[in-house]
DNA sequence: CAGCAATATCTTTAATCGAAACCATCTAAA
DNA sequence: TTTAGATGGTTTCGATTAAAGATATTGCTG
């Protein structure tokens, strides 16, 4: 590989002019500036990161917590939307995605331990389970870390706007004329205590009583819960009207242990999802679920970082951003009979 | 952040002793290493891989290469799934992989300046236009690379196989008693020319005449397309019995075609979709597909690459590794009438 | 068994990777 | 003479490694 040695000798100026000339210094002159360019062109010269990033301690590269307990981060439609987004606006600014896990070969190093082996300047946090030790040790430390979806004193953080999307939902489906609403919920801290809050409270306002035993606690992404509860649900002496689920795929499977019992999703018990995956805007009936902004989510958090990683200083109010999602209006709520 | 030297300093050696004593190179006493080693892990140390890299030429870095149009090859599950367990193969071998992009900030580079510059070992390709100039000059490089889906003399490739997988879904059709069956294909070379290789084949082993009226193109995972184009074999004056889509999002798109015109997917015209995506299974009726066996794609592109890195020779019959897909059997194919 | 070379074992010195930064130097214009 | 502008020398980042050096151990001879 061709390095500034031989340009240098090329043209029989030093390495340090020519590193000054490729980075635009003013104290090189503009005759020898062309002449270097050049001549680095001319011998196809390609910086070396690594050795950039060791001089000068910044990597350009960025640190990727998304692991969940299955190893497949990568496979929920929502995070993998989010990185694509925040990939892109990243790239944009010259920096790469580097994923971190919790091993470099048979050692086991932390979290935090990879990120500085690896020299990351940041870390984007989505889809781990915010409250192991080994994440926490991470976000204490004074790497710039943006969360999606999780709020610390530590972070910054892009948020989507759960209560905003609970009670968009929620709203609608009393309009409709719901009044025994049943919640399925998934299984994180923060968004599902955000929901679940949300939920509790457009109930009081509209005077809907809560009724605790229409509150089941699931897994997200997990269809066999969801099927489960919902049957469990539907056997209640008087059951829900409507079911609202942690995320689209469950309440997928909700509508078919819905049609299980002989009833119709919408007319008989009517389903709102979360999420807005773009497979379910195909399905008929469509679902009614909240389409989350996956798109300005990653472009907010790759905001957020960029201005970390240049060392700015973040005002309170704006280290923690939300991202409002829309309401997809779909056939699955129905007034109830 | 401590380094050898301060590792030396503490244990009054040379930083090459320290060096060593960490590689476990047998020229260091057992008495000295253990020192070493224990100082190290008292001080807390981490290695700097960038400085590791530079001067061994060795990252422990696989570039992945998979950007489609769109920019969204993380939200094909199908690719998303394959570098989920790429990942975690590669990372069980101490690699970490990181997303290569066509531009670094500004400046825009061409695939390959841009591994030059990371100074990735290898790079994976997955999901992208192979047959792109630029991704051909990457290919043509001595990186080692392993494709997804796609052969060539220069790259070691993991393929799903197509043949296969068509033949078991058509086999199964044809048993059924189908025999105007009707194909919509996708848009991409090598996979696409192999299923209706297949097809054409099949359908010829088994004396059925290929109507070409019934071989639509689309494109892969795009289900206006899908509808569009059955809604246009259900027009023709002797309908199709049974459809094969290029995959599941569109077979789906189908069904809700066929039931747009009236009819119902099985009775009256049966759907074959292709992927296995784990939410098709949650669906009634069931999707009849094939499951491409992503998690072994991605563990036998590792394998290669792994391999590969090593500068180990790989027979020409290798080079090229095959992963047989499962046939579903849902509820979408039925007798025709 | 002393004496000394040969060998084995362990450690250090120093160069190197590619780029950048600090500091020094030199030239030409003011 | 001063000063700004242009350029070069050298060190540094953190690690690896070849080669050289130091020390201890062994073997052999008379």
């Amino acid at each position: 590989m061709v390095s500034i040695k031989d340009i240098a000798a090329e043209c029989g100026v030093s390495t340090a002019t020519v590193s000054k000339a490729l980075n635009d210094h003013d104290d090189v002159g503009t005759a020898t500036k062309e002449r270097v360019r050049e001549a680095a062109k001319r011998l196809g010269y390609m910086p070396n990161s690594l050795a950039r990033a060791l001089k000068t301690k910044k990597s350009y590269n960025i640190g990727v917590l998304m692991v969940d307990k299955a190893n497949s981060g990568l496979q929920h439609h929502y995070f993998a939307a989010i990185l694509d987004s925040f990939k892109v606006e990243m790239e944009r600014s010259g920096y790469d995605l580097t994923f971190i896990s919790s091993h470099v070969g048979d050692s086991s190093y932390s979290y935090y331990e990879h990120c500085m082996y690896r020299n990351v300047d940041g870390v984007l946090a989505a889809c781990v389970d915010f409250t192991a030790a080994e994440v926490q040790r991470l976000f204490s430390s004074d790497l710039p870390i943006v969360s999606i979806d999780y709020i610390s004193d530590e972070t910054c953080a892009v948020v989507s706007d759960n209560e905003r999307g609970i009670r968009d939902l929620l709203e609608y489906a009393l309009r409709k004329g719901h009044k025994r609403i049943a919640y399925i919920y998934g299984d994180d801290a923060q968004v599902t205590q955000a929901r679940l809050k949300a939920f509790r409270e457009v109930m009081g306002e509209h005077q809907c009583e809560v009724n605790e035993a229409f509150l089941k606690p699931a897994k997200y992404l997990n269809p066999t819960d969801a099927y489960r509860l919902t049957l469990e649900l539907l056997r209640e002496e008087s059951r829900p009207t409507c079911i609202l689920y942690p995320d689209d795929i469950c309440a997928v499977s909700g509508i078919e242990a819905i049609r299980s019992c002989g009833l119709t999703e919408g007319r008989d018990v009517s389903v709102m999802g979360y999420d807005g995956i773009p497979l379910m805007q195909m399905l008929r009936p469509g679902l009614t679920t909240i389409r989350q902004d996956t798109m300005s989510i990653g472009r907010k958090a790759a905001g957020l970082m960029l201005r970390l990683v240049r060392k700015e200083e973040i005002p309170q109010t704006e280290r923690v951003q939300y991202c409002k999602g829309q309401l997809l209006e779909g056939k699955t709520v129905e007034t109830p009979a």
